[in-house]
Parts: C-alpha cells; sequence; structure tokens
DNA sequence: GTTAAAAACCGCATATTGCCGCAAAAAACC
DNA sequence: GGTTTTTTGCGGCAATATGCGGTTTTTAAC
C-alpha cells in the first residue's frame, strides 16, 4: 500500500480541478478507467465516479461501465435537432412499439432516425446495421446496442455509403425490420427518391429484411420525385405523427400495410 | 506553523493587501485553497471566504468549493476542439508536406487526424481510406477528397471498426501513405496501446501502407502501456509539434525514421 | 446456460466548507 | 470624546463532499 506522498500528483484537491484532469485524459486518450483515474487523482473510486456522472450529465463524455468515452468528437452539440422536433419524437414513440429485445434491425440515414434514437430506452438491446455513419455514431451512445457499419464510398450528397460494395454486403444479411426514412411519399406512386444510387441501396436494405417500416412526418406525405423506388404494397408499417385515423393518411390504407 | 513566503503575513493585514495577496497568489499557482490563505495571512477562514467572494462578485476570480480558481478555467477546455488545438494545428501544418496530389491515404480516428483535416488545402485532391466514421463524416466537408469508409463492427470505445471484417478489408488494399495517430510512444518499447483489436487494426493497417506517418503530440511522447504495437523501425515519419532539433526528440532519432 | 469477479448503486457516517447572525473590536467621522 | 460605520471573529447550523460497507447489477469467463 503506497503512502500518500504528501500529496496527490497534480495537486488536484479541487473538484473543478479534478474534472479537468478527467477531460484532459480522455482528450488524450479517448478512454478512461475508474480505477487508474482514482489511483491517479488519490482519490476513491466512489468520488471518480460521481465525477463522471456529473460530467456525463453536462455531456462532456459518455459514462460506460468502468470508465468513461469520450463522446463523437465532432457532433457533441446536442440540440441538432431539426425544425419538425415534435412530429420526430412522436414517430420515435410510436416505433419503439416494433422494437423488440435481441432484435437485428437496419437504419437508414435521416433527421427522423435521429429521433428516434434518442428516444431509445437505456434497457433495449439490439443490433443495429447501416449505411449512416453519422447514425452509428449516435448509436453509440446506447450501451444496449451493437453497431455494425456498412462501409463503401461516402457521398457527400446523401452522407451515407453506397456502391456496389454496399449492395453486395447487404445482400449477405437478413434482419427482422428496416427502419427507412421517406423521400417521396404518394399513394399512387409510392415511393420516390431524387437519386438512383440511393434507390438501389435502399432496394438492397428492403430485400434483407422480414420487414420494412416507413418513418416520415406528414408533410412528406403526397409527395414524389421522378425515381420509383418501390410501390407502396412492399411497405408493411407506415409511422406518421398523425393519429392513424386522420384523413390525410386514409389514402395509403391497404390489406398489408399497417398505419401507425 | 506558517511560512514566510517573500513577504510577512502579518503586513497584510489591511483588506486590500490581502485581496491583493490573494489575487498575486492566483496569478501564480491558478488556485488558492481557503485554508492555506487563512494560515498564511492569519486571519479567519471566514475572512478569507468573505474576501474570495468579493473579488468574485468583481469578476476578478472563480470561487469554487474549498478555495478559488483563476478564471479562464472553464475555458480551458472548450467543446469545439481539444485542448492541445495549437499543438495539432502545428502537426497538421507539418503533415500538409507529406500529401501529394492524387495519393490514396489511411487514416485513423483520433483529435490529432481531425485537426489535420481541418488545415486540408481545398484544392487537394486525395482518397481517403479510414475506419473511423467520425473521421469520413468530417472529410466529406472536403469537396476534392474521396472518402472510403472501411465498415465492420463499430465499437464506443475506440469509435473505430474493428474486428476480423475489416482486418480482411485492409488485406485487400495498397496505400501511399498510413497517417496513424500513437497511444503510447517510447523510444525502447516503441508504440503501445491498450487495446488488442486496436493494433489488430493498425497493424493491418501499417501492412497496407507504403509509408507510416505517426502524428502525435509531444505529451504522449515517453508514455507505454500494456500491448506492443510495434516497434519505431517500423516507422517511417515521425511528426510533432515540436522542433525536429527539440531535446524531447533525441532518443527517437535513428536511421530510417525521419522526424518533423 | 451457470458462476465468479468487477463495477455500479445505495444509504449512511463523517469531515469539511459555506452561510447567517451577532457581538466585539477597530477605524472613521464629527 | 462620543458616535457611527466597517471589519472581524465566533458559534450554530445547513449544504457539500468524500469515503465506506453492503447490496444489486453488469460483465466476463467457464
Amino acid at each position: 500500500m503506497p503512502l500518500l506522498t504528501e500529496r496527490s500528483p497534480l495537486n488536484a484537491r479541487l473538484k473543478p480541478e479534478r474534472q479537468a484532469f478527467i477531460l484532459r485524459q480522455l482528450d488524450l486518450h479517448n478512454r478512461v478507467l475508474s480505477a487508474d483515474l482514482s489511483q491517479q487523482l488519490g482519490v476513491s473510486e466512489d468520488t471518480v465516479r460521481r465525477d463522471l456522472l456529473e460530467l456525463a450529465d453536462d455531456g462532456r463524455l459518455l459514462k460506460v461501465h468502468g470508465g468513461a468515452l469520450s463522446l463523437g468528437y465532432g457532433q457533441q452539440a446536442p440540440p441538432p435537432l431539426s425544425y419538425a422536433a415534435d412530429e420526430k419524437a412522436r414517430i420515435a414513440q410510436k416505433t419503439l412499439g416494433l422494437l423488440r429485445d435481441g432484435m437485428y434491425v437496419l437504419a437508414g440515414g435521416g433527421t427522423t432516425l435521429r429521433s428516434l434514437i434518442a428516444a431509445l430506452p437505456p434497457g433495449l438491446h439490439l443490433t443495429v446495421l447501416t449505411v449512416s455513419p453519422a447514425t452509428a455514431l449516435q448509436l453509440l451512445g446506447h450501451p444496449g446496442i451493437k453497431v455494425e457499419l456498412i462501409g463503401g464510398r461516402l457521398w457527400p450528397e446523401t452522407q451515407i455509403c453506397m456502391g456496389s460494395e454496399v449492395i453486395s454486403r447487404l445482400a449477405e444479411v437478413r434482419v427482422d425490420l428496416y427502419l427507412m426514412g421517406a423521400t417521396g411519399l404518394d399513394p399512387v406512386r409510392g415511393l420516390t427518391e431524387t437519386d438512383n444510387e440511393v434507390i438501389q441501396v435502399k432496394r438492397a436494405m428492403m430485400r434483407a429484411a422480414d420487414r420494412v417500416a416507413v418513418l416520415t412526418i406528414s408533410e412528406k406525405l403526397g409527395t414524389d420525385y421522378r425515381m420509383k423506388l418501390c410501390s407502396l404494397s412492399e411497405v408493411h408499417t407506415l409511422i406518421t405523427e398523425l393519429d392513424p385515423t386522420d384523413p390525410a393518411l386514409v389514402p395509403y390504407a391497404r390489406p398489408g400495410l399497417e398505419v401507425w
């Protein structure tokens, strides 16, 4: 048992100093262990853990079992939620009803998906596959979720990985559910997109999934674009922020398509 | 028994003198403890506390539990970029000398890499492969750069894709340069890591690259961790924020290793 | 799966610090 | 010299911070 060397290592007796030290270590190594910090700072692990909790509450780091991680270097700004935050939160809440513990889920990009991720309950255990690095990074904040990133050429316009490499990877997997964001959605034309590459990727994802759920704000209902992705009959669940009985949703009701 | 430093505390009995003394101590040490000041000044801790309160009200210092901190403490680790932004910017500037138009480059994760990306000139044409989604996303801001994301299981601890899938993908590529961040770097033990998985990925990247450059702030020089990644002889270029002639870099000088 | 170790959590005891009010002392004022 | 104002110290009490023992949860190993 080492005697206290007259003073703790960095004279970090004041709480702000301790916490600054912790953040500095995090910057340096991206991860810290409570046990290490306890020894370096000369305080009990309980104190370290309380510091980590405070810093985590302030959004300065991500607390995990045994220590802490620096959170996504870039996107530590928590409020990048887009304009229709309320609607998307409602969509997220409904979507939770689709998720079961242990599921394999494909997730696209888009702000609606981000909102869903923010609403995921801590206890949920999922394996999520995605072509969107942003989605993948955001999912890291949820300890129960395993994240599989499908790599390939990353395009600036869509911020997702696209290309033949991605398609062939998707052909090798099978998942329970595909959570898809929509670009254009019309009762007659079905789902439409502006980019042909995106269509190829989304189709590959649909083929890989037992069930396809489309998440979209009602604003996109009735819009269509040049390129057709698929017809509504290939979608199993449609989730909007509206009540399922809302008149705007009537044109979409059909056998085999659940409207939530 | 209070030691008399530089000035007899008993001479500083008047409030203005006491407060001046406190501010001087703060300038000197960036931190003061109420208990210490009470002893040094020969007044009660209550008086010290009242002094600190006044000074805090005047915005001259930051009062915390147990003492006070010099201002600017909270700004030491602002969210935008990590604390060693200056050093990393200098590293980035040097690293640009390694890059040529049309190159294929492997990039790791880490804040040093992010700083480099921020410093990339607009005209530069590169193809960058990376296992770090955060790095990939940041690169999207540069029009001239093609981004290839190597997918796989994404781990929260490191925020990079790791695993056998990544390794086998890396075995299939060949690039001109690998820009590597360092965890531990020691003249004797070479490069060391805390995580065995990371080592596997980094080794695969080294095998894929004609040239390996290690980017690190000097703070990491002389640190080592449990697991050995490789010896210094396998590194071709070492870039720090220091001048290449700096004494701290002397132990690293050897044939075949350029120190920038 | 089961089991064992580690970490997290909880409540509590304790020590330190902060704050309020008061009274005495000092200083300032007339 | 007497009065007023400021300053200081002290006691009591609340708030904070920290460590410790016990239990629960998580993780990892088998």
